[in-house]
DNA sequence: ATCATAAGCGGACTTTACCCCGCTTAAATT
DNA sequence: AATTTAAGCGGGGTAAAGTCCGCTTATGAT
């Protein structure tokens, strides 16, 4: 056997996460994030909370995987689908439909963002978000007058999430309004810096 | 009597809640944020778990509280200390001036930021935040070229506090450096927005 | 096919935030 | 000073996250 990497993951094992997102999504759907517990999802999925716990590490890591999932779907379309999100379209108007993409997906996500982010979950961590990459690759390219393109990827970042983590804090709905007047920000936002 | 708010608060209870945030800042010191457990607080203080939940509402609340105490001293030399931080100076080295001085109130009290931000903590949530009124306000003066100040005051607000909540989520200390980067970038962005 | 072994599994156990409710007491009223 | 009453208090009780460790089993090697 060749020594790659650790070793994969049993088979047992992979079918015991695909089966516990399926039923955590179920159990999502009819009940809301927040009540989802991990004893009712091993017992609903028939398994041990040890085999809950083994998968995800922790309660914030299940709903972390979930929107990992999302998530991929989503940059799938940020990097190869049709203009103006995907390629072929000017720079900033690709942050800028990203940036209002983002948003809705954001809005859509709350109540499992809100599940994911706890304190002292074990996310491998190295991964400096997709989003971030993203936006600083279109920087690269927008080339705004700005000195440290790294910095500004991660404000810009922040300006677009922050206010949804900020929001985690107030408990409660979000509501359109707030989406659109995000988006509408966001474009002002990026005009101001980019342009010269 | 007249018939003002629901009542003062009772002069025992007032006692406690000071003296327990004291203890609280005891523990804090001693053990690390995260080390503070309410019947911890509880033993030490020498009252019942029930008295401390009653104060405060939830774990959260506790160091929302004590933020909230070096809050106001911070909001105080922003509003009448000396420039470029208090008034005296241009609307937009008082925003820059700000950001930088916020960055590091944010980087010195991280663990107890990391502490008081947790689900469900039943905060007035009617106040947005004094950061972003503080910033809205210098931008109502310094008249970018921006539809919406309101929105723009909260991208802000999260390019400058959103770091650190992204931040919360992976464990571990923050250095000078990213405090630093953070500084400079925050002028930038400003310089970005604010200037024709 | 059999074996060895490391990974997986389960569920009892521990810890901790948070709730409940009967007793106590501050403080306004007479 | 005595009375009233709503707020405060305490600590036992509950629920849910996360840990531990002995048993089971997939998987690759012989």
């Amino acid at each position: 056997m060749p020594f790659g990497r650790p070793r994969p993951e049993r088979a047992d094992a992979a079918r015991n996460r695909e089966h516990l997102l399926q039923v955590a999504r179920e159990m999502i759907e009819e009940l809301g994030a927040e009540k989802v517990t991990m004893d009712g999802l091993a017992d609903r999925a028939g398994l041990g909370k040890g085999t809950v716990f083994r998968r995800f590490g922790t309660r914030a890591g299940i709903f972390a995987a979930l929107l990992d999932a999302e998530e991929k779907i989503f940059q799938q379309a940020a990097m190869s689908g049709p203009p103006p999100l995907g390629p072929g379209a000017a720079p900033i108007d690709r942050l800028i439909a990203y940036g209002q993409a983002r948003a809705t997906f954001l809005v859509d996500h709350l109540a499992v963002v809100r599940a994911a982010v706890d304190r002292n979950n074990p996310i491998p961590s190295g991964v400096p978000s997709l989003t971030r990459l993203h936006i600083h690759m279109l920087l690269a390219q927008a080339r705004p007058p700005v000195a440290d393109l790294e910095v500004l990827a991660l404000q810009l970042t922040a300006a677009l999430e922050g206010p949804f983590l900020l929001y985690l804090s107030t408990a409660g709905p979000l509501d359109d309004a707030a989406a659109t007047a995000l988006s509408d920000g966001w474009k002002s936002l990026i005009d101001a810096v980019c342009r010269p």
